[in-house]
DNA sequence: TGGCCACTTTGATCCAGGTCAAAGGCATCA
DNA sequence: TGATGCCTTTGACCTGGATCAAAGTGGCCA
């Protein structure tokens, strides 16, 4: 539909029915949330699978139902008139999506892998935050944190070469990647590339022309090995990092929060 | 300090010291508070005044305030090592600086033109948000409101051209002038500029020569004409909408929130 | 009133990244 | 195992906006 998506996912296979057991439970929307209330979310919530490629929300939608990743990537993109395109989000297990308090969505959310969301009816949601000071104050942090990752992506987007991009985009995946292994960012680490290269290139805002070619930029410094295109080993951290100029030093999150 | 600001502005001569005659009240973070929440808030407020250029925080501060805008405008920047600068938010009176749950700054806030500002300390602020879940939810609602705007944004940076930029931000700017005087965007309303020329290139991810170029440009085109470098009238809103692309239908708020 | 200084405009040139076109790779399926 | 189709890479060329340089413009102060 949008063309970012990889051709086919591996199933999932994963179905928790009780919160309690929840893969994202320590760090989604309800994780403040008590064993009582819980048992609220856990009365109201539901869930549901996206294919790769398939629309989870279109822009103008009046959308009715929002809730949390627990399996899969989205991205969020907006488009121009004339078919330009941006991605504006890209959102990982326990990442929330929809806008409370607002039902017209300004953007797509596209399953970019096989996704599983647990969502909540909108009204119920909403008055569940009204009521639940823990929830509520869950979505703020969630929600400052991404309003920080969406500035940073300002900067990329905004003074960034295409190398420099490239690299930033890999120093994201690696800090998230090394974050899941409970490893630290050290050369050689194999990182997984959830996108195709065209969803890089609406991602860095460059043509999939420009990512390719800085992909081989790269491998041809000497900074990265390709394995495929689905996964690259970063062979030289050091250098990628000063080409990425993220002032990252683990005070705050990465561009994809 | 930074070059964004303007030369001089007038002097605010405002100065209220009861939350209830706050020109911000109806809108800044504690437009939902109750007139007992209010009391709190006022013992605890204190205000402090910005001069053009002055830095209110500067990126990696460990800051100890936060707080609404009263009057002025304020741009949030960040800046890579060798000084390339990319604007990441402009803020406008009842607009709210500071990262609560999180005392490190991840941008500067720069003061463009006389500042005042109703500050809180950090502490007793993120006490009150606590106990107050009005004051949490207007905050989250400021939030999303402004994660929209920046997600606006970087679809402009990433894929708009130099001239379809600069009709975007005179088109916000316009959107902001006529509901500041509550009238409708029409041809022939005078829109006032409050940043530099070096600002609005800061803004737009773009030089200070293109940025004048481009003005030139679209009053050539006779979409506009220009009063001084401080104003500009909007002589053909509709084609400078087109331009814009703004697919603004008034579902949502504008860049600047 | 004139000189200074900061901001802005304009011109000439350059180059990073876009565009257009063609040729690999690699998985799927008959 | 060969055909199909998608994704990716590579090449040649072009262009929008950056860069470098110089000439306006206007506010402020002596």
């Amino acid at each position: 539909m949008t063309g970012i998506v990889q051709k086919s996912t591996p199933d999932l296979g994963y179905k928790p029915n009780c919160c309690s057991d929840c893969a994202i439970r320590h760090r989604a929307v309800c994780s403040y949330s008590t064993p009582a209330e819980l048992a609220v979310l856990e009365e109201t919530k539901f869930y549901q699978t996206f294919e790769p490629g398939q629309d989870i929300v279109s822009e103008g939608d009046n959308t009715k139902t929002l809730g949390s990743i627990i399996d899969g990537v989205v991205a969020l993109q907006k488009t121009l008139e004339d078919g330009r395109r941006q991605m504006v989000g890209l959102l990982f297990p326990s990442d929330f999506i929809g806008r409370p308090l607002r039902p017209i969505a300004p953007y797509d959310a596209v399953a970019v892998t096989r996704v599983q969301m647990c969502l909540f009816h909108r009204t119920k949601f909403e008055k569940m935050l009204a009521h639940n000071g823990n929830l509520e104050r869950r979505l703020l942090e969630m929600t400052l944190d991404e309003l920080d990752a969406a500035r940073e992506w300002m900067l990329l987007l905004g003074r960034k070469t295409a190398a420099e991009k490239l690299a930033s985009f890999l120093m994201i995946l690696a800090r998230r990647a090394s974050a899941l292994e409970n490893v630290s960012v050290a050369n050689g680490l194999e990182v997984p590339i959830p996108l195709t290269r065209e969803a890089i290139a609406e991602f860095l805002g460059l043509t999939i022309e420009t990512v390719s070619r800085q992909f081989t930029g790269l491998r041809k410094k000497g900074l990265i090995e390709l394995s495929g295109n689905r996964a690259a080993k970063l062979t030289d951290i050091a250098a990628l990092r000063i080409l990425a100029d993220t002032d990252q030093d683990g005070t705050y999150q990465d561009m994809t929060a």
